[in-house]
DNA sequence: TCATATTTTCAGGAATATCTGAAAGTATCG
DNA sequence: CGATACTTTCAGATATTCCTGAAAATATGA
């Protein structure tokens, strides 16, 4: 592997984290690699930076364009296949969130209703059951409101994580509002304003 | 393994998905157990519980505690240790999201940094300096936010959650007061606000 | 203190995951 | 069509992670 020391080191680190993530070290250099190039890369260029096989490259692109982290492209009068990833950052931040929740969220939400249909015989699995109605509303109030907040612009969205804890202070400025104006509360979310 | 079916099929899959996280089956099956007892158990009954070694159950005990996910606990007149999974759902989102904070997100923050202090020796590296400056940007803003929300208590949490998209609003709201009273933008989080 | 109960450690075996080279598969050009 | 350039697949080799039993360490009660 020889490559520009601040490209490696960021390709390295990428590599171990990788691995706590869902993918294995291979994908996660390759996705860095994309990631920093200021052009698309092909199969043979990527091989070589990395100091890896031909053939894993190929599998590790395909696991990426599994997770839509990267793109095909093709150069004019060059036959072979060029790869790049999405330019946009925030949208890299979406894509990865979809599909993780896909992966990770779904199947379990999934799980968790249908142990939640099951009829407890005893006190032990009452107990289990409530647990799990906990854990399961959790998780449809946080992927709910993550999926109405993936649908905000860059611009919103930026907005948003700039406010910080000072959602909290807006919080009690829509309370005030509301109560004044007799609004009904828990509605359709935020759906009372403006 | 013999447990009531509820039991069992939660913990099976919490076992399937620890490996997603950075956890292996044996570990998500303990925490799964432990998360959905009626009370404390101790190691020899949750190695028999999950069909398992006394030494394995140990290993996932010590790493459940290293993430804060498990406490110990002491029953009267019984020498052994038991364990019980906290009981607060809030609080065991919040402790998850600073553990993994601590062990994924520090680490690559401090590597980012340090690459940004580099002196890129050409157009390539200046490119890729550039890319790994917006990637600090955009963690130390999503990290910057997390922090600040996760020290609301839980009753804010929830109507912020419960607002979800409706959050887009209330920015437009928020945007309408402050130009109208002709505020300064950008000020420390929120705080022009109430 | 000793005897016993309980927990932890850790070397090595078992199970998984990853990577490679060779071969098969596809696309493109003449 | 071939012939050639390129890509994908996959069986087996390699590397990594996980789990266990035995032994060491620690705690408790007499």
């Amino acid at each position: 592997m020889t490559l520009p020391p601040i490209v490696q080191s960021f390709v390295l680190h990428f590599g171990e984290m990788g691995g706590r993530w869902g993918v294995n070290r291979t994908v996660g250099q390759i996705y860095a690699l994309l990631f920093l190039s200021d052009r698309p890369l092909n199969a043979d260029e990527i091989t070589e930076a990395l100091g890896i096989s031909r053939s894993n490259v190929s599998m590790g692109i395909k696991e990426l364009e599994a997770w839509r982290l990267v793109r095909k492209r093709h150069l004019p009068s060059d036959r072979r296949e060029y790869f790049q990833a999405p330019d946009d950052i925030w949208q890299i931040v979406r894509t990865v969130a979809e599909e993780r929740r896909k992966r990770e969220i779904d199947p379990t939400l999934t799980m968790l209703r249908d142990i939640l249909m099951e009829t407890p015989t005893s006190s032990e699995e009452r107990h289990a059951q409530e647990r799990i109605r906990q854990m399961h509303e959790l998780i449809e109030l946080l992927t709910g409101w993550a999926d109405d907040v993936q649908k905000l612009d860059n611009e919103s969205l930026m907005q948003l994580l700039a406010l910080g804890a000072g959602v909290s202070k807006l919080l009690e400025v829509k309370n005030r509002i509301t109560v004044l104006a007799g609004g009904k509360r828990r509605g359709p979310a935020g759906g009372d304003l403006a």
